[in-house]
DNA sequence: TAGGAAAATGAACGGCGATTCATTTGTCTC
DNA sequence: GAGACAAATGAATCGCCGTTCATTTTCCTA
């Protein structure tokens, strides 16, 4: 533990406090926590945390902005190895959105719940992980608008919202109620093919 | 004011205060509301406010009740006036998302914000109304499907979810910025649009 | 108009919990 | 191993705010 040994004590603290952080949210939500008790989380004492981050508010949008990244990156990761047109990606898209969350169920419950919180009253800090994370659907939408499978009479902001929410509202749903891997794919399907071909018949 | 005086005060003071709390808590959430604030944007003392009322929480609870039933009102009676098939009639349903509520601003914030906090953590209280409003958008879609315009290998439960998530999502955009009439009507129909028939050419 | 009950008031209380900081512990250097 | 520096600790502080309740006001009845 040479000369990396500071830098890598640092980082491991602040993310055991991440990590405590996030279990503590999803588990009572940001104004029910007390930070003594995502101290207790994370195994450090409440002062510790200070040192780290300005005060509570900074702790839950670090978190954001580092969940959010995470998640951006795997979604793009994931995104580039898929083979075929827009229907495959969009597929892809949503499952992996699922899945990403799903994996960890506390990160399911802090995003979902979290989320519009920090939208609207951490206001004047304008998101911007979660911005990238809706760019990243709505460049989908534009090429698929571009290589002329989709309709180029759509809004792809609008869109992007659209389906984010929709994708949003059926976790919040799982992550409450108890999912099974097989709901996960079910799921998958019927909303990817909605999103496609719309709810009437073909 | 005879008889009715009394009975009149009492609601009309109940309601003054359900006013007054949703102006205050669209302003700055719920946790962010003095109880004090609340009572001064309803134009009676503190105290007052625990004569109508048991706690700051049965307060957010009340008041979500109540707007919920408002909406749910107005929205099966528009409904039950509309001709036509599926199609026109989750139009209607959509349209009358948006306007009932961004007649009022306030009910916007508070809907699209808070709603998802109580979801989650007033988790005992199984939040009736809200359960009720995606009743009506699951009856529509069942009607849908015994007519035979819709596609049968759909779960109207997570469908009713989708669509609300949607709607919720482009609402909260529609409601941090600022929505001219025209862009009402403009995402009314490409929403309705998108879940009738999909974003794929046709 | 007196009397009394119900409604309303708002100052004061009490508990809580975010934040601070004096002290302790750990680490590196010579 | 002494000294110096950085990191961590957690008990104590302090302001805040939900709630209470003694007092006042309103309103009805006889």
């Amino acid at each position: 533990m040479a000369q990396g040994g500071k830098q890598r004590g640092n980082s491991e603290k602040r993310r055991r406090i991440l990590d405590g952080a996030l279990r503590a949210f999803a588990k009572k939500g940001f104004y029910n926590t007390k930070v003594s008790e995502i101290a207790s989380e994370a195994g450090v004492a409440d002062g510790t945390i200070y040192l780290y981050f300005k005060n509570k508010d900074d702790l839950l949008i670090s978190l954001f902005e580092d969940r959010m990244e995470w998640i951006n990156n795997r979604l793009e990761q994931e995104l580039e190895n898929l083979e075929g047109g827009f229907e495959e990606k969009l597929h892809g898209f949503v499952r992996m959105h699922f899945l990403l969350v799903l994996e960890n169920r506390d990160l399911a419950e802090f995003i979902t719940v979290e989320l519009r919180q920090s939208a609207k009253f951490v206001k004047e800090y304008d998101n911007p992980k979660f911005g990238a994370y809706l760019k990243i659907l709505q460049s989908l939408i534009e090429e698929g608008q571009a290589s002329g499978e989709l309709r180029d009479d759509l809004d792809s902001r609008i869109m992007s919202r659209a389906i984010f929410g929709a994708l949003d509202e059926v976790l919040l749903q799982m992550t409450l109620g108890k999912t099974k891997p097989e709901d996960v794919e079910v799921r998958t399907r019927m909303l990817s093919d909605i999103l496609l071909h719309g709810l009437c018949k073909r």
